[in-house]
DNA sequence: GCCAACGTTGGC
DNA sequence: GCCAACGTTGGC
Protein backbone atom coordinates (compact mmCIF):
# COMPACT_ATOMS: atom_id res chain seq x y z
CA UNK A 1 0.00 0.00 0.00
CA UNK A 2 1.51 3.34 -0.78
CA UNK A 3 1.15 5.89 1.61
CA UNK A 4 0.63 10.19 0.49
CA UNK A 5 2.91 12.38 2.66
CA UNK A 6 3.53 16.13 2.42
CA UNK A 7 6.92 17.85 3.11
CA UNK A 8 7.71 21.05 3.51
CA UNK A 9 10.68 23.18 2.27
CA UNK A 10 11.90 27.09 1.94
CA UNK A 11 12.51 27.35 -1.51
CA UNK A 12 15.36 29.62 -0.58
CA UNK A 13 17.05 26.79 1.15
CA UNK A 14 15.90 24.00 -1.27
CA UNK A 15 13.31 24.17 -3.78
CA UNK A 16 11.70 21.89 -6.43
CA UNK A 17 13.68 23.27 -8.79
CA UNK A 18 16.58 22.37 -7.03
CA UNK A 19 14.86 18.84 -6.64
CA UNK A 20 14.20 18.89 -10.46
CA UNK A 21 17.94 19.28 -11.26
CA UNK A 22 19.48 16.91 -8.50
CA UNK A 23 16.67 13.98 -9.20
CA UNK A 24 17.16 13.00 -6.13
CA UNK A 25 17.90 14.41 -2.27
CA UNK A 26 18.35 13.23 1.38
CA UNK A 27 15.85 15.20 2.89
CA UNK A 28 18.24 16.05 5.79
CA UNK A 29 17.78 18.54 8.49
CA UNK A 30 14.30 17.79 10.34
CA UNK A 31 14.57 18.28 14.27
CA UNK A 32 11.48 17.72 15.24
CA UNK A 33 10.36 14.33 17.13
CA UNK A 34 6.63 14.22 15.58
CA UNK A 35 7.90 15.00 12.10
CA UNK A 36 10.97 12.49 12.21
CA UNK A 37 8.36 10.08 13.37
CA UNK A 38 6.71 10.29 10.21
CA UNK A 39 9.59 10.12 8.12
CA UNK A 40 10.35 6.97 9.53
CA UNK A 41 6.80 5.31 8.73
CA UNK A 42 7.80 6.14 5.21
CA UNK A 43 8.43 3.24 3.02
CA UNK A 44 10.27 3.27 -0.58
CA UNK A 45 7.12 4.01 -3.31
CA UNK A 46 5.26 6.67 -1.23
CA UNK A 47 4.89 9.66 -2.73
CA UNK A 48 5.15 12.98 -0.79
CA UNK A 49 3.86 16.56 -2.22
CA UNK A 50 6.82 19.22 -2.03
CA UNK A 51 5.46 22.36 -0.29
CA UNK A 52 7.16 25.29 -0.53
CA UNK A 53 6.62 27.64 2.86
CA UNK A 54 7.79 30.89 3.69
CA UNK A 55 7.29 31.98 0.27
CA UNK A 56 5.33 34.28 -2.44
CA UNK A 57 3.05 32.34 -2.35
CA UNK A 58 3.82 29.45 0.00
CA UNK A 59 1.72 25.80 -1.48
CA UNK A 60 2.83 22.75 -3.42
CA UNK A 61 4.82 22.95 -6.03
CA UNK A 62 5.40 19.23 -7.08
CA UNK A 63 5.43 15.57 -6.63
CA UNK A 64 8.42 12.96 -5.25
CA UNK A 65 8.76 9.52 -4.68
CA UNK A 66 10.42 8.20 -1.55
CA UNK A 67 13.13 5.21 -2.93
CA UNK A 68 14.69 4.91 0.75
CA UNK A 69 13.84 5.22 4.23
CA UNK A 70 15.37 5.08 7.55
CA UNK A 71 18.58 6.51 6.30
CA UNK A 72 20.52 8.33 9.04
CA UNK A 73 20.64 12.21 8.41
CA UNK A 74 24.61 12.15 8.73
CA UNK A 75 24.23 16.14 9.01
CA UNK A 76 23.67 15.60 13.00
CA UNK A 77 27.19 14.65 13.46
CA UNK A 78 28.54 17.54 11.93
CA UNK A 79 29.78 19.93 14.14
CA UNK A 80 29.86 22.53 11.13
CA UNK A 81 26.35 22.06 10.38
CA UNK A 82 23.55 23.98 11.62
CA UNK A 83 21.79 20.85 12.47
CA UNK A 84 24.39 19.15 14.30
CA UNK A 85 23.15 17.57 17.49
CA UNK A 86 25.87 16.93 19.91
CA UNK A 87 23.10 14.96 22.50
CA UNK A 88 22.91 12.29 19.18
CA UNK A 89 25.56 9.71 18.89
CA UNK A 90 26.41 6.92 16.10
CA UNK A 91 25.38 4.34 18.56
CA UNK A 92 22.22 5.44 19.17
CA UNK A 93 21.22 8.29 16.61
CA UNK A 94 18.36 10.44 16.88
CA UNK A 95 17.61 11.76 13.28
CA UNK A 96 16.55 9.16 10.45
CA UNK A 97 15.27 10.30 7.05
CA UNK A 98 14.57 9.43 3.40
CA UNK A 99 15.70 9.88 0.21
CA UNK A 100 13.34 11.05 -2.24
CA UNK A 101 13.27 11.34 -5.83
CA UNK A 102 12.04 13.65 -8.41
CA UNK A 103 8.92 13.01 -9.58
CA UNK A 104 6.98 16.40 -11.15
CA UNK A 105 7.00 20.41 -10.94
CA UNK A 106 3.39 20.78 -11.40
CA UNK A 107 2.55 23.35 -14.18
CA UNK A 108 0.60 25.94 -11.93
CA UNK A 109 1.59 25.89 -7.79
CA UNK A 110 -1.40 25.20 -5.60
CA UNK A 111 -1.38 27.90 -3.66
CA UNK A 112 -1.79 28.05 0.37
CA UNK A 113 -5.12 29.80 -0.57
CA UNK A 114 -6.29 27.66 -2.99
CA UNK A 115 -5.68 24.57 -0.68
CA UNK A 116 -7.69 26.64 2.25
CA UNK A 117 -10.77 27.24 -0.71
CA UNK A 118 -10.65 22.92 -1.45
CA UNK A 119 -10.04 21.71 1.94
CA UNK A 120 -10.62 21.85 5.64
CA UNK A 121 -7.35 22.26 8.37
CA UNK A 122 -8.71 18.75 9.55
CA UNK A 123 -8.62 17.29 5.70
CA UNK A 124 -5.55 18.79 5.55
CA UNK A 125 -3.36 19.49 8.79
CA UNK A 126 -0.44 21.91 6.52
CA UNK A 127 -3.79 24.47 7.07
CA UNK A 128 -3.70 24.13 10.54
CA UNK A 129 -3.29 27.95 12.11
CA UNK A 130 0.11 27.70 13.79
CA UNK A 131 0.99 23.77 12.21
CA UNK A 132 5.27 23.73 12.80
CA UNK A 133 5.73 20.68 11.42
CA UNK A 134 7.37 19.97 8.21
CA UNK A 135 6.76 16.35 7.38
CA UNK A 136 2.95 15.35 7.83
CA UNK A 137 0.26 12.42 6.41
CA UNK A 138 -2.30 13.00 3.63
CA UNK A 139 -4.96 11.00 3.08
CA UNK A 140 -5.49 8.89 -0.47
CA UNK A 141 -8.41 10.74 -0.85
CA UNK A 142 -7.04 14.42 -0.24
CA UNK A 143 -3.70 13.50 -2.37
CA UNK A 144 -6.19 11.99 -5.30
CA UNK A 145 -7.96 15.62 -5.45
CA UNK A 146 -4.69 17.16 -5.18
CA UNK A 147 -3.50 15.55 -8.08
CA UNK A 148 -6.28 16.39 -10.31
CA UNK A 149 -6.06 20.19 -9.45
CA UNK A 150 -2.24 19.96 -10.80
CA UNK A 151 -3.52 18.35 -13.55
CA UNK A 152 -6.42 20.51 -14.64
C1' DG B 1 10.12 42.62 9.69
C1' DC B 2 6.27 41.46 12.78
C1' DC B 3 4.30 38.35 15.67
C1' DA B 4 1.25 34.30 16.94
C1' DA B 5 1.74 29.63 17.72
C1' DC B 6 4.27 26.10 19.04
C1' DG B 7 8.27 22.89 20.75
C1' DT B 8 12.15 22.51 23.77
C1' DT B 9 14.95 23.45 27.68
C1' DG B 10 16.15 23.75 32.31
C1' DG B 11 15.45 25.51 37.12
C1' DC B 12 13.03 24.20 40.88
C1' DG C 1 6.45 17.02 36.84
C1' DC C 2 5.47 21.99 36.41
C1' DC C 3 6.03 25.95 33.83
C1' DA C 4 8.54 30.28 32.49
C1' DA C 5 11.84 31.52 29.28
C1' DC C 6 13.58 31.00 25.07
C1' DG C 7 14.15 29.77 20.13
C1' DT C 8 11.94 28.58 15.81
C1' DT C 9 8.44 28.33 12.26
C1' DG C 10 5.95 30.38 8.83
C1' DG C 11 1.96 33.37 7.25
C1' DC C 12 1.35 37.86 6.30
Amino acid sequence: MINYWLMKSEPKAFSITDLQKQGFTVWDGVRNYQARNFLRQMQPGDLAFFYHSNAAPSGIVGLMSVVESNVEDHTQFDPNSPYYDPKSSKVSSRWQTVIVQFVEAFPNIISLERLKQEFSDRELSVLKKGNMLSVMPVSEEVADKIIAIADS
